[in-house]
DNA sequence: AGCTGGTGCTGGAACGTTCCAGCACGTCCA
DNA sequence: TGGACGTGCTGGAACGTTCCAGCACCAGCT
């Protein structure tokens, strides 16, 4: 089933087929719709490979996702934004394996390429970001020389700032953040903000690492760590949502209610956040929606409408919960 | 940088340039190293589409996950296992937006699929199934006419009935089961074997439906009523590991003590199971493997190196944590 | 009548690969 | 000496699409 048979069937030429169906070259009303139905009715899909191959371009664009991150459930939610907007636009979206460089070999096979929270230590970032295709990354890399085509980016200074000020407000006068190292932009990014707001408000805050997919147990520990060596801590903001079980846990285990004796929340929303008990409150990135407006500004970039270097910002919203009812 | 330019650069035919480097035809020792030499110091990279042209294959394979699951965790690390056992045979994966049907599209832009916990209320599967392309289910498709060239299976009831067993060891007397309705292979299993296990062991279970990917509000609600409406219940099994942090709140609800006045345990491990405290005690699918196994089947399949029809097990294993330590 | 310009359509070339028939050459055996 | 056969290589065709130059035709103007 070629556009060869369709024109056939229609009795015209192949070319003349290809215009109709595509939209393209002149062809007159009427034989731009009978073609249409015998291609409809022959059942005919346009072979991807060979349209490809003429057109030099592959309609897919490609997916990397942190490799530490691929177990949290935000990028799962991102990822699948990201079919969807790119299904919209007729483009098809492969997974990129995590940690597998393979520069050049994509630049054959992904017209363009998202690159979600790209993080210094990662060797294939670079690769990826040099691989001869657009790309598009959901925050920015922090790296040096390589510039993305487009980035899509989180306000997080100013909704961690949102987040602390509703701690202050529920009494809040000493809180902890657990948060990754400088690696990543959002990471980065909830440093600087934590310690601008400390400085503004006149509160100290105690910043602890973590990894950046931290665990519930390596969370816990922290935790634990910190009540003990601060008694009067009565806040804690963990960043990465996957670890706030462990949060939770420390609390417990030092005898602390969580959303009055301590106020707990965490600068991803998800299931974690969502399903421990009590709820913890969490600033929403709305991952899905986010993974939506990567695809779209590729898409954009890559049929010319948007310019090569643009930035695009997203919004946050911040979700109250339990965990932060208020210190009595 | 094509094939001719490696050819012109190495002095022979594109033919020959195509046996060397594709392994095929007969070329000579020699002149094999010299071509590959040449290609690798150009840089040379083939031309996806234009070898899916010619060849009539696209070297690409889908993952459709279902609808309802793609918050999961364990459908990520899933995904991931897939990705990385594709990539080993040269195989991309595209990841389908769920919902969206298309079947015949696929046909020209993947060589297979992996269609994962098909769903009977899934009306996108059957499509996918006459997609005219080599499927391997993850999980049996319980739906009539159509049936997958392969498939890679967990023993669910044998898990199950493992662990109602160490239920039962741990002094279980009244478990309940949360589960799905019988609409996925999984699902349906898990109550054959609670039925079987409860009628063999003179052992009384109550069953109750929750969704396939149920929230933790849901199972709080249904925790509760349970533990309402029985009295002596003394253990919960949740299938969906998602939902399980609504069980442990309902048990804090209800004043019982979860791992000796409630025994809990999950059917799925995954963050959630492994990230609550207490920790709970679970089946481990081992979803990047599965992933793997699954990415594995269907690549064979489509090398021919594996009988169409075939059916593969998958191991599980079980996680004893301290959501079963064990009624005092 | 001849020129201009627009419209609807066509045929061929090109994209980069793989496959196939076949050629030149050498070796072995009758 | 000459057929049969194996080896190493080549050129052309094919895969299905899109793009481009160009042809025939008609209407409007000079």
């Amino acid at each position: 089933m070629t556009l060869i048979d369709v024109a056939r069937a229609a009795g015209v030429s192949k070319s003349t087929a290809s215009n109709a169906l595509g939209g393209s070259g002149r062809v007159s009303e009427s034989t731009r719709e009978r073609i249409q139905d015998v291609a409809r009715e022959l059942g005919y899909r346009p072979n991807t490979a060979a349209r490809s191959l003429r057109r030099s371009s592959t309609g897919a664009i490609g997916l990397y996702l942190p490799r530490t991150g691929t177990r949290l459930d935000y990028y799962m939610n991102l990822a699948f934004g990201a079919v969807e907007r790119a299904r919209e636009d007729g483009l098809d979206l492969v997974l990129l394996a995590p940690g597998t460089a393979s520069g050049g070999a994509l630049a054959s096979r992904v017209d363009g390429l998202l690159v979600i929270d790209p993080e210094l230590d990662d060797p294939s970032v670079p690769d990826l970001l040099g691989a001869g295709v657009p790309v598009v990354t959901g925050e920015r890399y922090l790296g040096a020389g390589v510039t993305p085509s487009g980035a899509v980016v989180c306000d997080n200074a100013a909704s961690l700032a949102a987040l602390l000020d509703h701690l202050a407000e529920r009494g809040a006068r000493r809180p902890a953040l657990l948060v990754p190292g400088p690696g990543s932009d959002w990471a980065a990014a909830l440093r600087a903000a934590a310690d601008t707001w400390s400085r503004r408000e006149g509160i100290e805050m105690v910043v602890r690492t973590v990894p950046f997919a931290a665990t519930p147990a390596e969370a816990e520990a922290a935790t634990a760590d910190l009540i003990a060596g601060n008694p009067n801590l009565d806040a804690v903001v963990c960043a990465p949502d996957g670890a706030v079980p462990g949060v939770l846990a420390a609390a417990v285990q030092a005898g602390l209610r969580t959303g009055t004796g301590l106020l707990v929340a965490a600068c991803v929303d998800g299931a974690a956040a969502r399903g421990s008990s009590p709820r913890v409150t969490a600033v929403d990135l709305r991952a899905a929606e986010y993974g939506r407006a990567c695809a779209a500004l590729l898409s954009e970039l890559l049929a010319g409408t948007a310019e090569p270097g643009v930035v695009r910002r997203h919004d946050w919203a911040l979700n109250v919960r339990d965990s932060t009812a208020g210190r009595s």
